[in-house]
DNA sequence: CAAAGCATGTAAGCAGTTACATGATTGT
DNA sequence: ACAATCATGTAACTGCTTACATGCTTTG
């Protein structure tokens, strides 16, 4: 996967400057891209040089010039390919499992406040991506499937931080448990 | 994030070769590393000069020399200062997810196949994932609480893979619903 | 008057991937 | 005979990131 046929997919819709395009990526909580200039004008670059998209370069007056790019022919049907083509299976980079399988050297005190930081950061985030959902799907919308597919991708979004909210609850009651089975020693540290 | 602390990790429980670490990154369904060459000797090298570990070639009959790496105090802080320091948000990479925000150029046929072929890797992955929960859970195993986390992170991984698969079904059901409620042309288009 | 927005682009670098290269040994 | 395992390493590449560079305009 790269981020070349999810600005096909952008101008697929109508057409978009490099600049507008950069926003819909930094802006969007679903499609996790930073939404940097070198990704993505340079990607446009490439498109336009294979024939997928053309530009136009707009002049205003006191504004800077606008390159608008529109899907060609050929944009569309590589879209359509790849629409077709199978899927990869999804792949959760968590920083923080890998933390974990080594966090066994750090005392009961530590592991807990980390899990704590971690599920202070989920919650925020999962604030965010309500938030942004409550607000409404106003996004393309051009038919009711449309509206469905993307409000389940930005509810699937959501609901996986969520989830891993609850895992890690319920990882930080299991060692809550685990401490107190274990050692008195253990447990009079709890009191500080 | 990257492969450096996962490297410290599985050296900070006993010291190892190149070719054993990326059987460990090779195997794991947890950790989503491919477990390439150049990636895994790359980083030992790096970490050698930086004095984060210390290897020693061991020379044997029949077989190529073997370079053992073992951790040094060095090391060892520079990890657990690591394991302290603030854990990135998740990411779900999901392929998947930006296919569907431009699927609505597909037919409602289409668009079934390609969530029943999701489905269908889906269910194969989380069927490895089981299987190698419940062979057990080996691994380092050297405390309660190590072997606790080490089994909630991999129970997390396969749960992912599983909610993921709930939420497809769930949106081909929507789908489904969608399509009765529209036109009866789709409708007809269903029989074939 | 400073910050944010509009708009394009480049430089440098990190993390990770596949594939190549070598060569003995063991299992099918 | 062929493939897999043991073992180390390199080359070439993709995808993505932060930060830099320019310069005008609008908003606070």
């Amino acid at each position: 996967m790269s981020i070349k046929h999810a600005i096909l997919g952008f101008l697929s819709w109508k057409p978009f400057t490099g600049y507008e395009l950069k926003k819909w990526f930094a802006d969007s909580l679903s499609f996790h891209w930073s939404g940097n200039n070198n990704q993505i004008y340079g990607t446009l670059i490439q498109l336009h040089k294979d024939g997928l998209v053309t530009n136009e370069i707009v002049a205003r007056e006191k504004y800077p010039d606008r390159k608008v790019y529109a899907i060609t022919q050929a944009g569309f049907d590589e879209l359509r390919a790849w629409l077709g083509s199978g899927a990869e299976l999804p792949r959760l980079r968590a920083d923080f499992h890998i933390r974990l399988a080594w966090a066994d050297m750090l005392g009961d005190e530590e592991l807990h406040t980390l899990i704590g930081a971690y599920e202070s950061r989920l919650r925020n985030q999962i604030l965010m991506c309500r938030e942004t959902l409550r607000r409404g799907q106003a996004e393309p919308a051009r038919t009711p499937r449309e509206t469905l597919l993307w409000n389940a991708v930005a509810e699937r979004n959501a609901a996986v931080y969520e989830d891993e909210l609850a895992w890690a609850g319920a990882l930080g009651e299991k060692l809550g448990r685990l401490r107190l089975d274990g050692s008195r020693d253990v447990a009079r540290e709890d009191m500080k």
